[in-house]
DNA sequence: GATGCTTACGATACCCGTAAAGATA
DNA sequence: TATCTTTACGGGTATCGTAAGCATC
């Protein structure tokens, strides 16, 4: 067994069993892949990959249980790189933020803006994803710290931190009638059209949540992932948006009015992930500090160790 | 970065750094041993060991880092190893079970005789070992069961059951006194120098806590590891015995008189802990079923998995 | 016929063990 | 001096890539 016949094993697996385009992807001869897969099943005495005459077509019950454990092995091989690279004193190296476009846009300018100066030789690296994508990112190793509102809270492998408190605020076209309701009810807003997230984004649980909490059923005429989208078809008379807060704040004059949501909708928590089998490097902790000051670096490594004492 | 070197980083620390007896250990040569760990710090750009002149006396701070990482993927390919054994449709294997002498002693042998009728090809290993040293055969890998009252709890790594409860009961010498104070209390059994278990063992600490709420202080005179040599010192008339009731159940004429300790002492519970990082064969579950039905595999598999998806 | 897996084979690189040298206690 | 690590070197083995053979779609 050795940690190339792992690497085939891996990529073999996510590729959909076409050791040929493993090997391309791998830069290796695909002689050479099938050798190793053969090698490996004679080693083991057991057959990992269902074959359909000379085609792989997937993996035996041996095959399917060892994945996990292949993954974790090389994810571990890459913390030993990391480690190594930790202590080789050296300031530079990638950090890789896994998050969601809201976050992007308004909450992490301002974070990012100060590790960049804080950290000026590290390589920043922002991954936008939907709030799925993000757990798998980090538990597959692919980035360092997740941040987003929902999706993260699921998983075993990762250790997960409050990271702020925000909640939704209602938009409408200047001189539309909602400005004059005093104070804003669910009622009210019901009434209308609503432009707001997709399922899955930005918290938009909490509003169908409050709606129907209520009683309502209101008409979503749109859906989408971002603010930008939100804004454009709320100027365009489309309907009444509901965004984020921060969102909202940087909603320029552009013929649109904000209106408070503060007590209609509940109030919603980002949070930070990241992977218990990951290993970081010492400036993914300050990344995390200039998020939160109290997530400190010694918090962090002890409530994301569930492995080893 | 190769296994074998892993293997040997392993060895290392587990041998003082010495490398000739790592070499030894793992039959092949100093000179190999001595270039892999050269091999290995030049790949990964960092010393691991601390060097005084030419000997290893230590681990240096990314060294020290690596080791949990190193030990849990040496562990993970004997996981894969154990997993093809295990669909290789053999039902002949080992099963290492890591338990205390009482244990061994009165829980087990029901379990035992139940399992070599049930699993004959298995060869089945009783380790006895203290508590706190079976948290960490679990956790190496060494052991695949640990059974023990106390010192499992704390490890994150390892994933623990409820096997059985019991109490402790008082045994004096034919013709003590305290059989005739009914009912028996713990003022009663302080006043004589007592005979029991040592600390860390067989609910010493249940004893000790009952003891101290009652604003007792008695005088241990023996704290032995297991009901035999606290039987004999109590025969021996050196004091009067706490010990386990299983131990107690068997205690036969040889002058010695069991009394009650229901209500002296707090109950106890024996733990049944499984590593979450080790892969086990389709027998060790039916072990633990044998100790108790209601904890079946899916059961087990389910409340130990934190790693992988 | 295009794609994809396997086998054969030669060049290269790696790993291992013996032996000798250097360093430490 | 005895113990331990490092370096040097030769033999063996494993790995890799090219190329050819052969199934599958």
């Amino acid at each position: 067994m050795n940690f190339q016949q792992l690497r085939i094993f891996r990529e073999a697996v996510r590729r959909n069993f076409n050791l040929t385009e493993v090997a391309g992807a791998l830069f290796t001869s695909q002689s050479g892949v099938s050798k190793h897969m053969k090698d490996l099943e004679a080693e083991l005495g057991v057959e990992l990959f269902v074959r359909r005459g000379k085609r792989l077509v997937g993996l035996t019950g041996p095959g399917r249980e060892m994945v996990p454990y292949v993954d974790r092995m090389l994810l571990d091989a890459q913390n030993l790189r990391t480690i190594a690279t930790e202590y080789g004193g050296r300031e530079d190296g990638a950090l890789t933020i896994a998050t969601t476009h809201t976050q992007a846009r308004y909450a992490l300018p301002r974070v990012v803006a100060a590790f960049r100066a804080a950290c000026p030789r590290v390589h920043l690296g922002l991954y936008e994803a939907a709030p799925e994508q993000i757990a798998e990112l980090l538990h597959e190793g692919r980035a360092d710290i997740g941040i987003a509102t929902e999706g993260l809270g699921d998983r075993e492998s990762l250790a997960v931190f409050p990271f702020y408190e925000w909640h939704h605020a209602v938009i409408v076209p200047a001189g539309h009638p909602l400005e004059r309701v005093q104070p804003l009810t669910l009622e009210a807003v019901a009434a209308y059209p609503l432009v707001t997230y997709r399922e899955g984004f930005t918290g938009r649980e909490r509003i169908d949540a409050a709606f129907a909490a209520a009683g309502l059923a209101p008409d979503f005429v749109l859906s989408a992932m971002d603010a930008d989208v939100i804004r454009t078809y709320v100027e365009l008379g489309l309907g009444v948006g509901i965004l984020a807060s921060m969102a909202a704040e940087t909603t320029t004059g552009a013929g649109l009015r904000v209106l408070s949501g503060d007590n209609l909708f509940g109030r919603n928590t980002t949070w930070i992930a990241v992977s218990r089998d990951t290993y970081l490097r010492g400036y993914a902790y300050r990344f995390i500090e200039l998020c939160d000051p109290s997530l400190d670096e010694a918090r962090i490594r002890r409530e994301s160790s569930s492995q080893s004492d």
